[in-house]
DNA sequence: ATAAAACCTACTAACTGGATAGGGATTATC
DNA sequence: GATAATCCCTATCCAGTTAGTAGGTTTTAT
């Protein structure tokens, strides 16, 4: 149930951009030194991102990406379905890309044993990353870093 | 997150090794009939299976393959975990696989933001997968078959 | 002895992940 | 309006994995 590289690097490119300034663009560059990202791997991540109006990149001279709307209304579940696929181990138990099940034995979907498990499954990781958005992520680091520093006058 | 089918395969081949009776092989030919999966996939399979100590291989003229244990001591968590690796989405947040985290700015493992959001999605995923035995799903079959006929009476 | 079966190793084709390369289009700034 | 910075887009490449096939060796019930 690993994540790919790809979601990974989306994730924690989007946990950047949710840190930086409002209406503020990071260009490439600036975004793959700050989270050591190969640039055009990157590049291509934030490409998927744009397709899915989850960023927005801004062209020319002092140009960069942005987030496409305020980070609260950006969730994590959102983006690994967008660099990932869909979050159901087996795709007859997927609600955004639903299809039939490949088992020979399937007696129905409602009937389907492992269809239920695995929409079981598929509803436990949804709860939980379609909940968490990049503002709580955001929020949260900042809580660290300010206990971090609390630490350091102690 | 999609399960492969070397995963899906081996827990509907462990399903139907537990709807038989108790140490009664039942021989490679007919559960990949049975089940509808290629043969010799299968049997690499049973192979990993074997190696997990999940099922037993019987030889010789009347073998075939059986489970290792009661079905109800298998999880299928343990099984996923044999073919497919970790549950958890980033190895950083696995409890069977930890490695150190990859992210540049990672403050450390307890601070991490994405570490705890990941170790939430493998508990979430865990809490379903390691709770349920095939015993669970062999009963569920059960049940399901026995609505069908009663379905089918009235 | 024979046939049925697990066991084991090697091979292959296709796909996916993880990049790299390079050119075209747009835009702020001088 | 030239220029430099930047996004945008397509192609290519390599390595590893997945999914499957093939064919042999060993064991065992009959």
């Amino acid at each position: 149930m690993k994540l790919s590289t790809r979601g990974d690097y989306a994730v924690r490119a989007l946990l950047e951009l949710s840190t930086a300034e409002a209406d503020n663009a990071i260009p490439l560059g600036e975004l793959a030194e700050r989270t050591r990202i190969p640039a055009k791997y990157l590049e291509q991540i934030l490409m998927r991102l744009r397709t899915a109006r989850v960023v927005r990149g801004k062209r020319g001279a002092r140009g960069g990406y942005m987030l496409a709307r305020d980070p609260h209304r950006v969730t994590v579940g959102e983006v690994i379905r967008a660099m990932e696929g869909p979050l159901a181990p087996s795709l007859c138990a997927s609600q955004t890309a639903h299809t039939a099940c490949p088992a020979y034995r399937c007696p129905s979907e409602d009937a389907c044993v492992m269809r239920g498990l695995w929409a079981e499954v598929r509803d436990a990781i949804a709860g939980i990353v379609d909940h968490t958005t990049f503002g709580d992520l955001a929020a949260r680091t900042r809580e660290q870093q300010a206990a971090a520093r609390e630490m350091y006058y102690i």
